[in-house]
DNA sequence: CTCACTGCAAAGAATTTGCACTGAA
DNA sequence: TTCAGTGCAAATTCTTTGCAGTGAG
């Protein structure tokens, strides 16, 4: 049994075709999907499975911490798994693959830097990062 | 003349009424507008604009420089005055009130540190601090 | 006087809600 | 068996487009 489908029912949800469908179709993408993409995917697995029932899933995911939403520089959103420990998203412009990596100490410095020159104090923070993935490099040059 | 307005007529664009409204309602808010609330200030300098203007005139800014889209953590969106040479937000949770301030030092190396941990190439960022702005922590202690 | 700009209405996306049916526990 | 979960249709919300009229330069 997979650790969602554990999280899922210890939080008291059920287990269901739907939603095993978009955990299958999220863990097997490597790029931020958005919501149609997801349904599109995940309905090799599950025929009926409607768009509406995508957006309640993805609800229940992120409310579970097992899935974050991930902002495009032009507005949009797509929907990423959650990789343990890590906060924020490196996004390839190229190809859309994503990754995650941790934040560190040079994040604190930087908060703690802002904090003083500004005098708010910082709680949250939205990192992303968006350049060229290997592979796309390689394929440029 | 403002600045803004040289930029403008510089790039081949007319200074009109409703785009002096929507700048106006923009120099005079602190936090982070969405469209509706724009046009609902604005028209007290401009009554017949409508909406679609807002949006309009807004990708125009944009396309200029002197307006840039914050994001929420609830996904929505809002647009903020550009402050010259500064690139980041941070947006009071409490109040909305938002400044900006400069990427520093710190950011490049955070940049350089995962460059080199992910073999990408980082060409953009986005970055968005939450918390409270001075007078909301007074307000609540 | 011209043509960029505007406002309206209407189309098109993206997301949410209401409700009767279905299937996981 | 029972109620959480689902799918459909339809409602909302957000944003863009088409087009004839208006006003900035």
């Amino acid at each position: 049994m997979p650790d969602w489908e554990r999280r899922l029912t210890e939080a008291g949800y059920r287990v269901t075709m739907p939603r095993r469908a978009v955990m299958e179709a999220l863990v097997a993408a490597e790029v931020p999907l958005q919501p149609h993409e997801i349904r599109e995917r995940a309905q090799t697995r599950h025929r009926r499975l409607g768009l509406v029932t995508v957006y309640r899933t993805l609800a229940l995911l992120m409310e579970l911490g097992l899935v974050r939403r991930v902002h495009r520089e032009d507005g949009c959103h797509g929907y990423l798994l959650t990789a343990p420990g890590h906060r924020h998203a490196l996004i390839c412009q190229c190809c859309a693959r994503a990754i995650e990596f941790a934040g560190g100490d040079d994040i604190s410095a930087l908060i703690q830097r802002v904090e003083t020159q500004t005098g708010y104090r910082v709680e949250e923070h939205l990192l992303q990062l968006f350049g060229q993935c290997p592979s796309c490099q390689a394929a440029t040059e």
